[in-house]
DNA sequence: TGTATACATCTGCCTCATCC
DNA sequence: GGATGAGGCAGATGTATACA
């Protein structure tokens, strides 16, 4: 945790941990130096002192447990409630329906901010409830003015630049915005069960079994805010016409509103007896469908099935190979798989994006290719990591042996 | 940028052997 | 018998590295 954020903390809690006050004890202000060096070590700095001022208060724990920038006035919570209400009409609000979540949190981050910066003397512990109740129902009208303006852009959603032409997504329209895109790759399955000793395990696992995935998502920050916009798994199947082969399934959302949809169905692709199988999907994939499950109030299918990560098997057995153990790196060096006109999956988020404001959909067909190669890797790579290590077990006992 | 994992390194504890 | 050092082990900690 940077210096900068302890200090944040310590603002929002008042500057009542034992820490702060150690500090408070050591730092004396120059006055206080100047005037009373003796009593300097009591003396805290200024804006722990008006926390402890306010501790000293009746009532001071609600001021101390209340958000600061509720305790900043009136007049900043007007400011943060009218600077959007305002400033809405002077732009295109409905052009900026989705991207403008970000962008019109800033005028309300920068009250907080300045809420922060508010000299401690208006800061009172009466503050939070110091607002009169006429004041305070002007509050709540002006959020919900806000709110109706913003449902009123949603609706509305005007592309932020001209609606390109080529709108086309490959696959088929299964429910409103959620695109199925099939694909069957005829090829031999793995006739016997898949030792998963090369991933330091004990046990095997049927192939009929293995659900290879790969998600691309809306960035990488992890959390709440980002969501998986389309959903590739891959796995072997026996086709009554095709054969057997190695079957591959996207989803992907062409609306927001079609998350619901494709969380559903990836769930009925899922059984009790599935073995999720990807590369960082443990620590990245997963952890992220399973935010998405819980904020659409669903049950996480996924926690409940075994998983089985090729990053770290693939690190321990090619680190210092090559120059790196990415996804592209290892089927470039160990698969010779040569991607033609691939987008980088970094490109992801910003190819759905302009996709969602009425651009072009060329770069969401590559994102939807870049997923497939992905998953269709991910099958070779780990039969590539079963024979590896099936080889080493053939080798070892050999050079044991005298 | 957040998160989970593997791996390397550090630390503390215990056991054992050696020396005085 | 007590003091000391080497070695092994487990747990804690820090770093690197994938993912879009």
């Amino acid at each position: 945790m940077s210096a900068e954020r302890l200090r944040l903390l310590r603002r929002q809690v008042g500057g009542l941990t034992p820490t702060a006050r150690k500090d408070d004890a050591v730092i004396p202000t120059r006055a206080q130096r100047q005037t009373a060096p003796g009593a300097a070590a009591s003396a805290p700095r200024a804006l722990p002192r008006d926390a402890v001022a306010q501790s000293a208060q009746p009532g001071s724990v609600d001021a101390a447990s209340a958000p600061r920038p509720q305790a900043a006035t009136p007049a900043m919570t007007r400011r943060a409630l009218q600077a959007p209400v305002a400033a809405a009409p002077a732009r295109d609000s409905s052009a900026f329906a989705w991207v403008d979540h970000d962008v019109r949190h800033k005028p309300a981050g920068a009250a907080v901010d300045a809420a922060a910066r508010v000299p401690p003397v208006r800061a009172t512990p009466a503050a939070p409830t110091s607002i009169p109740a006429p004041q305070r129902r002007t509050d709540i009208a002006g959020l919900r003015k806000m709110i109706g303006l913003r449902e009123r852009a949603v609706s509305a959603h005007t592309p932020v630049r001209a609606a390109s032409t080529d709108r086309h997504l490959p696959g088929n329209e299964i429910a409103p915005g959620l695109h199925l895109i099939d694909a069957f790759l005829p090829q031999p399955i793995p006739h016997q069960a898949l030792s998963l000793a090369f991933a330091k395990r004990e046990d095997a696992v049927d192939p009929m079994n293995l659900l290879f995935f790969d998600t691309e998502t809306t960035g990488l920050a992890g959390g709440t805010g980002t969501r998986a916009f389309m959903i590739g798994v891959a796995d072997w199947y026996t086709d009554t016409t095709q054969g057997s082969g190695l079957r591959v399934r996207q989803l992907m959302m062409s609306t927001m509103a079609a998350e619901s949809a494709m969380l559903d169905l990836f769930r009925s692709w899922l059984s009790p007896q599935t073995v999720l199988s990807s590369y960082n999907g443990r620590c990245y994939d997963a952890p992220l469908l399973k935010t998405r499950y819980r904020l659409a109030r669903r049950g996480d299918p996924i926690s409940a099935l075994d998983h089985v990560d090729l990053l770290f098997p693939t690190r321990r057995r090619y680190r210092g190979t090559w120059e790196n153990c990415k996804l592209a790196t290892i089927e470039r060096q160990l698969l010779r798989v040569v991607r033609e006109d691939d987008l980088p999956g970094s490109e992801a988020p910003a190819a759905w994006l302009s996709y969602l404001r009425g651009g072009s959909a060329r770069n969401l067909r590559r994102v939807a290719e870049h997923n497939h190669q992905d998953v269709v890797t991910l099958s070779l790579l780990m039969q590539r990591l079963v024979a590896a290590d099936a080889q080493d077990r053939e080798v070892i006992p050999l050079l044991d042996a005298p």
